[in-house]
DNA sequence: CTAATAGTGTCTATTAGACAGTATGTT
DNA sequence: AACATACTGTCTAATAGACACTATTAG
């Protein structure tokens, strides 16, 4: 190695271009809570967990459904690029979202070295404005554990889409799945046990919700997203110092209704 | 967009370098546990919580202090950069090790656009059967919060750190670093709180261990990575599912010998 | 014996789980 | 009135925190 005097002149014979390079992307795991509308005037509605996937037009995996994403441009941080994939997707900024993981093996993407950054973001779909892409859908979630087996379907009006994935160790492998591109199967995934453990001990939650709830919205948002049934009594104790009551009312329905909280700002 | 017929035509038609592409790289925190034997023949070696950095010699940052790290080839997975690092600062395979976060914002590098993918790694330091790089040097680790200030003082036998970061909303910023290169005072820090967070709920903490263990040294690897003092009857209650009595008994100082312990395996 | 650490018993406080019961809208 | 959900009271079980006490070694 040369000799240099200053990091100024070390930096100014200092070719980039030594170095071989990869393309870099970031994946969106975008979650939401979807409504279905009950026939029945006394039942609540039924809720879904679900997750946005794109239908894919061109190869490699034509036809197939991915995860929301793009490539990070070489002047643009990170954060940014996921930022403008948020926004592209749903016209909404200002998101919650975090980095989940990123995948890197060398033969993830057949067209070329590409390593992806995943996030998951959490939204409110009902703030969505605009009409999503022809080609995205909301997928409601549904998964089950027995052992080291992790099922999951995703079921939208077009399409329904199952995948299987075995725990080995600390790690996952998709064992079956035949319409998720790359490896995108794997980064939803680890997106849902991510949620699914940051839920316990943070307030992240609220952000798939609106200004205004019920507890047993939030509740059964808990229920979805753990896979498992809670206690109303111990439920509302745990979450009693997150959110704080106001003055509104939801009625209209055939049973008594519910006082509106609002999450708690210190 | 032209018209393939398949993802066999679409893929030999497709041109890498139509892509702008950057350079990816992966940083270790290597933690460990060291020893200071103690003077007292009564009185229990002191421990610390250390990590490995290693002293620049060139530019950029020359002089400055770095986490062990490289550039991951263009036909490497990640997670095996990640081991040939670790192989190549500690001579050791098969270490634990998981992926912490990924730093990519555009100026993090003056040379060029770097994206690295930081990992923290646990590791029993006395393993190492190799002479670590002269430039490489463990340094303890020491750290306090107050209110949204994060204070973290690293001392080695060449070279004491300080460096100073405050919490703003979910993020840290570093707000006092003279002595760290690049944005790696963030990466510690960001593995010591990952790290933090993970040992009360994993058993990760058993790989900065040998196999043969005493309780109270269990103990005090949990209040140096937490931070503060355990009550030895509430912390031998929690961790009695993870380790097993062995009829092996470490004696040898002036008070009664201990009972050495192993990693219960289910 | 003494200093220093090892290890246990037990009381109390806090938190989680379970279940039963009461309350209150709409049709 | 009846259904469906909202919401609370309270008992019990499990877990965490605190402190005091006993045990055992080298020198």
């Amino acid at each position: 190695m040369e000799n240099f005097k200053s990091e100024k002149e070390f930096l100014e014979s200092y070719n980039p271009e030594d170095y071989e390079r990869l393309s870099l992307g970031a994946d969106m795991v975008i979650f939401s809570i979807s409504n279905e509308d009950s026939k029945n005037y006394r039942k609540l509605n039924n809720k879904y967990f679900s997750v946005l996937l794109v239908k894919r037009l061109d190869f490699p995996y034509k036809g197939m459904w991915n995860l929301p994403g793009g490539f990070v441009n070489i002047d643009e941080n990170i954060d940014d690029a996921a930022d403008r994939i948020l926004k592209k997707s749903s016209g909404l900024s200002n998101i919650y979202k975090e980095q989940l993981y990123t995948f890197g093996d060398v033969k993830r993407d057949p067209r070329m070295r590409i390593v992806t950054v995943s996030h998951i973001s959490l939204i409110n779909k009902d703030e969505i404005k605009q009409d999503l892409n022809e080609n995205a859908f909301w997928f409601n979630i549904d998964y089950e554990e027995k052992g080291d087996t992790f099922v999951c379907r995703l079921s939208s009006v077009v399409e329904n889409i199952e995948f299987e994935a075995k725990k080995i160790g600390d790690t996952y492998q998709i064992v079956k799945n035949d319409k998720i591109a790359f490896d995108h199967a794997l980064i939803i995934l680890t997106g849902i046990l991510r949620l699914r453990n940051k839920i316990e001990y943070t307030d992240v939650v609220f952000n798939l919700l609106p200004e205004y709830f019920t507890l047993t919205e939030l509740q059964t948002i808990y229920e979805l997203i753990l896979g498992k049934k809670l206690l109303a009594p111990a439920f509302r104790r745990t979450i009693k110092d997150k959110v704080e009551k106001t003055s509104k009312i939801q009625g209209g329905a055939g049973h008594r209704p519910s006082v509106l909280f609002r999450r708690k700002k210190k």
